[in-house]
DNA sequence: ATTTGTGAACAGTTTCACAGCG
DNA sequence: CGCTGTGAAACTGTTCACAAAT
């Protein structure tokens, strides 16, 4: 029988790999995959994707000869949904059964418009990924007037306003070092809940505020020793 | 007395915050701080600061009143050098006596010249890290045409003879997703030994070398639930 | 014969508790 | 007394071992 105790939040590893196999899977052309398919595919141990189904529930019951990679898919983005009941996947849940992907949109603000930030202004790196970019943020009032973009670009002084007219609910991190935390504190003031840090600073954050650390430069050292 | 067993290799989370804490320091105005200052300016836990430095066999013996800041910092700039034994560090250990920053460099490329590896080719990005980038690839030989960069930019056919001959190290892979096992492998072929991949993809490689995953859309959807 | 689902065993990481130093 | 250094204890994550399914 399923899941080892239903509704209890996957660890945070389990959820990443979950995430990652998205990927892999809408990448594999057989219409069936087994654990071992995905171990090759993905160097993970083959027990700990089962183990990993396991927690999360998934993988059809009384089945023994591999998934069918279609119906794989669909139960491992349905997981990565629901999980913690991120308040879209609660909405759709209650809500109508409508079931657009357009619903599922989560709306994301780039906060320094930097050489790095800048580089992120561009629609199509995130067709397809479930966010859509709504705003950008630069305290520095030249840059968001020289910046073209598809979507509106502002001074730092108005993010409060937009993040909660826009209904921004994650933010890239993407100033200069030395602004990461005054600038995270203030969007957080502003509302935004979840922050992805491209700074190398580490960011001290309030209870339920959710960071992922993806600076390019403590990358390269902890892959240089 | 010190380090609980030396040249023990150093767990990834205490590496991790060692590298991290390197920025703290240098941001830190006081000439003393307590392992309660850092865990106040990150929100790590003080004990699991002090067992870290425990490990890596760092703060002076006999202290009992906070760390000077700047010796703290020289400690663990050389704990992350040293570790497990860096190519680099082992040679300057060995080597003569000159420690001018100049010989710490390691040498780096980036393969995959779209927007965001583009965005990467800023020298300025990299001052003061450690690293410079000394080539970018691009199997479309128009993208390296038209980039402009301080260091060569070459089509990825060259990628073996240029990784040998510039003492390439570390990869940063930005390739579209599709093309990010394959180019992963050309990497290692020609002899990298890290890479720090910007793809939404898991990368699966040989034993030994390095994998830090810094995808901006991974990460957005860890925030997201 | 393969391959899944399951829990126990094992490994890695963080937190706790406290002796000892200034 | 406030702060460090240290090891034990608690917790989290991974691997192993094997029964059940086909």
């Amino acid at each position: 029988m399923s899941a080892y105790l239903q509704s209890k939040v996957l660890p945070k590893a389990t959820r990443r790999r979950l995430i990652e196999l998205e990927s892999v899977l809408k990448a594999w052309q057989k219409t069936k995959i087994t654990s071992a398919d995905i171990s090759a595919a993905t160097g993970w141990k083959d027990s700990l994707i089962r183990h990993d189904f396991w927690l999360a529930g998934l993988g059809g019951d009384g089945v023994s000869n591999g998934y069918v990679t279609a119906d794989l898919l669909k139960a491992v983005q349905k997981a990565n949904l629901d999980d913690t009941g991120d308040e879209l996947a609660a909405k759709l849940e209650a809500g109508n059964g409508n079931t657009t992907s357009k619903s599922r949109l989560t709306n994301v603000c780039i906060a320094g418009l930097g050489r790095l930030g800048a580089a992120l202004l561009d629609e199509t790196l995130f067709e397809g990924s479930g966010f859509v970019i709504k705003a950008g943020f630069d305290s520095n009032v030249n840059r968001v007037e020289i910046l073209r973009s598809t979507f509106p670009l502002y001074p730092a002084g108005d993010m409060n306003w937009v993040i909660k007219q826009e209904h921004i609910t994650k933010a890239i991190l993407a100033v200069a070092d030395k602004d990461a935390q005054s600038m995270c504190d203030r969007l957080i003031k502003a509302g935004i809940s979840g922050i992805v840090n491209m700074t190398g600073r580490v960011l001290k954050v309030p209870e339920g505020i959710k960071i992922e650390n993806v600076s390019v430069i403590t990358a390269l050292k902890m892959v240089s020793n």
